[in-house]
DNA sequence: GTCTATATTGTGATAGAC
DNA sequence: GTCTATCACAATATAGAC
């Protein structure tokens, strides 16, 4: 049985993670890091070499375990509305452990498509089994006919945007009320779910 | 009558919308900016003193314009439906011609949300007035009962979401087939409108 | 492994000629 | 107004002692 150490490495992917998904790679400081991590800027250099090793070391485990979740659900022999409702669910709550992580993908991946898409993806994900499962209920007449790119999207969309537009919907919608924006981040999951379900029933 | 002169203003100030909203205002050089205006780097300090001058001269004037327009429609007193497609048309069309604003925007608020609120807000924009029209419609009863907010929101979302994370959708759901994405692009006014008055009506 | 000190390069900003 | 040259400092990265 292996006793959980607080080795340096630890600290250090721990604290460069965070800075990371504030900051931004470009917004984020070494010395940030390594004050965060609570060491020397150098030990920075000697056990990741660079800043964007160190960036790839983090984030490659992480995009792939947070795909790999979301593709066994989406790949799954369930029924159509238990695996939008699994779905929300994963996501809502993988995200909100994580509220940062979107907008932090988001950018990244604009900023430098590359550089993300070489650690997001290693060719196994594709939600084309759920679009392909959306246009057989469409087949059958279980929901009405709706292009199964869209409602992908808007499935998406409605899941993710919030977390994303968290700062603007606190200021604009909620007047910086902190408690009314943590019970709506709650509701978020019935809200969701109801709001599909009549979007794409008839 | 004036005529139109491609000032090194001007072109200052277009190189400089055009970086920022690429790379983010960490990730945006000087250098950059001055080679895509054709002019030399102390023109810029010249003309706008320094970057966070430079950053504000833009995009105040922009974002005002911005929010000014959804809100004179949200403020105005159409029916709840016509509202909604207006509202629709036009954040689809703004963002086309835009489309990397979004993201830009999103990933700002986070990174330093002083810097943008200042710029964004006059105090003036408040989307209650169509929170509090969904209230009057749900209490007429002539749409399902749904939490205002949360309706709010979910409007947003897919109008807004698709633009963030277009180049996700692009490689995921489209391979990156660039034509496929433009045609879809183009579809979603349509179907935000089904899709949205489907979840709302009874 | 961890540190201090330093090298090296990048980047915003200024001085001063024209 | 526009340029070249340069400064000052910030940031990544390395060298070398312990």
């Amino acid at each position: 049985m292996k006793i959980e150490q607080n080795t340096s490495e630890q600290n250090i992917l721990a604290a460069a993670r965070k800075v990371f998904v504030l900051k931004g790679f470009d917004g984020a400081r070494m010395q940030e890091i390594a004050d965060e991590a609570g060491i020397n800027k150098a030990l920075l250099h000697y056990y990741f070499r660079n800043k964007e090793k160190l960036f790839e070391a983090i984030f490659q485990p992480a995009f792939r375990k947070l795909f790999a979740n979301i593709n066994e659900l989406v790949e799954s022999d369930k029924p159509l509305l238990e695996k939008i409702s699994l779905f929300i669910d994963n996501y809502i709550d993988v995200l909100s452990q994580n509220p940062d992580l979107p907008g932090f993908i988001a950018h990244e991946i604009n900023r430098n498509p590359d550089r993300i898409y070489s650690l997001l993806f290693d060719g196994s994900f594709s939600p084309a089994k759920l679009i392909i499962q959306f246009s057989e209920e469409i087949a059958k007449g279980n929901i009405r006919p709706i292009a199964p790119q869209h409602l992908m999207v808007n499935l998406i969309a409605v899941c993710i945007f919030p977390f994303i537009a968290r700062p603007m919907l606190s200021k604009i919608i909620f007047q910086g009320d902190q408690l009314m924006l943590d019970q709506f981040m709650q509701e978020r999951k019935q809200e969701i779910k109801q709001f599909v379900i009549h979007a794409i029933t008839k």
